[in-house]
DNA sequence: CCATATTACATAGCAAGCTATCCATACAAG
DNA sequence: CTTGTATGGATAGCTTGCTATGTAATATGG
């Protein structure tokens, strides 16, 4: 009858995103990185030279959210961001020696998080647990 | 070899969390209420009168966000805090007439959430998602 | 061509997470 | 009892989310 927190998916979710996050920035802080700027990096150690609008719709994030991200990353020299040819509204953004550097350990980082986590799953479940997770995001997605 | 962030867990959580977050906003926000207060209304709603100490044990957040959320919900006249007679250093956390009246509606908004998010899954799986959960949550716990 | 729409980005302000500090009170060891 | 430590809470300041709004540039319809 009454709701039981430990048992509402999504305040799990948000208890694991937590934990999530918390790891991965003891990881990643000694190299002077935060989570969100890990994001933005992930998309741009693939395709470099993105505009802000291109990182909005890859990461799912709204349009203010990313530009304060990307101003944090130009003060601490991960980015930065030149004029588009030929679209003077936009800018496109380009990483750093510096941020193409953080790639390696970075990732490892991320990888070595992703590991400790699933741990306790079975190695048969690790799979169906992340393809649960996007069903879940394809559902809440599609209730937007 | 690069590092695909659709099947990083660690990422999708964050999506997850996100998403849940915004639908849990958009139904709870016309009762005046925010997510974050949602989850200390929860705890309030077993057993009231708890102290901040208390409420940051069973939710698992740190002691400043809770005295920051306490604080807006003070503001906002959900809670009054009351001190405590045998320990002058803590302040009783009680509900308000108004927040007492929000447990049936506000608790129907989240598990509307939940329903719609497991929706995708098999009903067999629901159970075993949030088990999975569970364990990622106790294996983050546990590395922390 | 020009008025209007739309698009790309910036800015302000709020919530909720965090760390780091500080204060006041309580408790425990000498 | 006094002194040192532990505990409950408050406050400052940061990141990363969000909405709402403003501005400049582009695209479009008549």
């Amino acid at each position: 009858m009454s709701f039981d927190k430990d048992d509402s998916a999504g305040y799990l979710a948000n208890h694991m995103a937590r934990l999530f996050a918390a790891a991965l920035t003891r990881r990643i802080a000694p190299l002077g990185l935060m989570p969100g700027q890990f994001m933005v990096l992930l998309e741009l150690w693939r395709e470099d030279g993105l505009t802000q609008r291109d990182l909005v719709e890859r990461l799912d994030v709204e349009q203010a959210t990313m530009a304060n991200t990307l101003n944090r990353m130009e003060r601490d020299g991960l980015i930065a961001r030149a004029p588009d040819a030929a679209d003077r509204r936009a800018r496109r953004v380009r990483l750093t020696d510096r941020a193409r550097a953080l790639e390696a350990p970075a990732t490892e980082a991320a990888t070595e998080v992703n590991a400790r986590a699933l741990a306790r799953l079975a190695p048969g479940d690790r799979a169906r647990f992340s393809e649960m997770l996007q069903g879940v995001i394809a559902a809440l997605r599609a209730d937007r």
